[in-house]
DNA sequence: ATGAAAGCGCTAACAC
DNA sequence: GTGTTAGCGCTTTCAT
């Protein structure tokens, strides 16, 4: 069965290509007689639109692209399932590419969305990006495109975000409530607009209580994961360690719990831990974790469906649109106090 | 910033079309100085080649297709990694589609993927999928396809799967060995290849220890969350409840913990308790979670070779090829012998 | 070493 | 209501 193009379906119903087109798509040119015969022998030969020559002729490639740092992590996972549900239904396809927290992967990956293959871009930034300029450039080719979770902030790109500086706030508040002196905050990257706000939040409610030693309590991990591991057991291990953690991302509650399990540190006993994350495995660890629970998949949905509005209607204007959906606080054990 | 093509950019350079295109494919027939000048220019003026129009000549997406049934499983994500990782490297992009588990949904996908819009497809079939046409359809098309971890069976087409027999004779083995005299598996459904030859070597495990009542042993858990709770809330609160259970996949073996956790029952003085899972909390769950870990990048990696191998080889006969990577059973406290 | 031109499969403007 | 045809941006053969 080789694939058959249009003129060759044309021919087969003695009609010209014109009319096949017209009647696949359902011009109101055509008569219904047509339309039905054109459709059946379509589906008997097998014929499919070549989507290419539909991308060239129409400038439309119906396709969109997914920038995600990491696939590995609950959040990204949930983030793309709402993507695809209003992809789907708008018929368009996802392409995705990870930029493994790197900025010269990024800025390649969005270089490519330039050539026209996607009609639009939903990226969360890698924890590198410190400059905006690769994004801009998308803007300027008129190329829709939208933050999802992790914005870039400073430019004028609309986004689809969660409340990150009173969530920050919250999780502080909870653990000193909870009997915490002296938490700490593990951020992934100074340069992340996201955890900055979350560790923003977080200072802020230290200093509205008196608490704590500003600057100091803000840790930047960012290496690999052993180094990460190494840090974190370093500093469980000082005199004067911490009380309470607040990870600002999943992996490193993981590495927090495994450090703990090691050394004998006692949750919440000695240490009361609470994470921003989706982990659905949250209920049933040991001790059950409290999460502060982003809408994930909300936030994947939402994000596309401001994309499409960008996509659809030329007019409107995507620029300085935001979005917050709110994350929730889950208390669990490992943030009780004792 | 408009989108320039390269008539323009032909223009600019006082050369033609042809010379642009092959000095831009770095072709011998081009002099060095020209090249130079021309990707100078090209760079300059911000030029990208039109990829469809690219690939309505050259009928080559440099595209694959990548169909999951789900995304919101470590196994998954982490086999897209390797599948990017590699895709990467070859230039090439990575279209995602999910099938829900529906099988119609992995048959209109798989339809899509017969027009053209990508080289090759990587596959890990739904719970539903009974049936093989959709995918003799891409074959009879001549566009490479190769499963990864959830084959179908009975096609001549290559895959790249875990060792599930023998990893399911193992599990039982491993249950009886530490104590259990009524052990079960649970099965998402009695139509996934990859779960009947778990189940089936646990069956033989059994039978070889004379031991359980064949059939009765496995349990096909193949409703919704809710639905799968209850079910495994009520065999676990019968008179002749098992004392030992083997999760086929991930998600299983979260609802016995729930459950367990509900109901109070200890795991594993009352209950040993062994997943087919990638789940990197596993460790640190309560109590830390035995698994048999399949090496997913690796699949994901390994498969996507494969397709490209049969991708730019036109002569490489993708059909039958299989190469199995073995899963690895990493026993931690919930099946431990008490 | 470079240029001219046909044509990939499709859509839409225009002609009938 | 249907047919004809130009052209989307590119590659490649053939000519020079």
């Amino acid at each position: 069965m080789n694939k058959i193009n249009m003129k060759e379906l044309a021919k087969e119903l003695n009609v010209s290509v014109g009319t096949v087109s017209k009647a696949l798509s359902d011009s109101h040119e055509i008569s219904d007689q047509t339309k039905k015969k054109v459709l059946e022998t379509a589906s008997r030969l097998n014929y499919t639109l070549n989507p290419y020559a539909s991308s060239l002729r129409n400038k439309k490639s119906k396709t969109i692209a997914v920038v995600l740092p990491e696939v590995a992590d609950n959040f990204f996972s949930l983030a793309i399932n709402g993507i695809q549900s209003v992809a789907e239904k708008k018929g368009y396809h996802v392409l995705i590419y990870l930029s493994h927290e790197k900025f010269m992967n990024e800025k390649s990956i969005l270089c490519e969305c330039c050539s026209g293959r996607v009609d639009g871009v939903l990226i969360s930034v890698s924890s590198e990006t410190t400059d905006g300029d690769h994004i801009l450039k998308l803007q300027q080719q008129n190329i829709p495109i939208v933050f999802f979770d992790r914005e870039f902030e400073g430019l004028h790109v609309a986004k689809v975000i969660t409340n990150d500086f009173e969530c920050g706030y919250q999780s502080a508040e909870h653990l000193i409530s909870n009997g915490c002196t002296n938490p700490v905050f593990l951020s992934v990257s100074s340069k992340l607009a996201i955890c900055n706000n979350r560790a923003d939040g977080f200072k802020t409610a230290l200093k509205d209580k008196k608490m704590g030693d500003g600057e100091k309590t803000i840790i930047e991990c960012n290496g690999t994961k052993e180094e990460v591991f190494l840090q974190i057991k370093n500093m469980l291990t000082t005199k004067n360690k911490p009380d309470g953690i607040v990870a600002s991302v999943e992996r490193l509650a993981m590495s927090v719990y495994l450090v703990c399990q090691e050394i004998n540190i006692s949750i919440p006993a000695d240490l009361k831990v609470l994470v921003f994350s989706t982990l659905e495995t949250a209920p049933i660890l040991n001790p059950p974790l409290s999460t502060i629970s982003q809408p994930a998949f909300e936030i994947g949905k939402t994000a596309a469906e401001l994309l499409f509005k960008g996509i659809e209607k030329k007019k409107y204007n995507l620029t300085d649109e935001t979005i917050t959906l709110p994350s929730v606080l889950i208390e669990r054990t490992s943030s009780q106090a004792f």
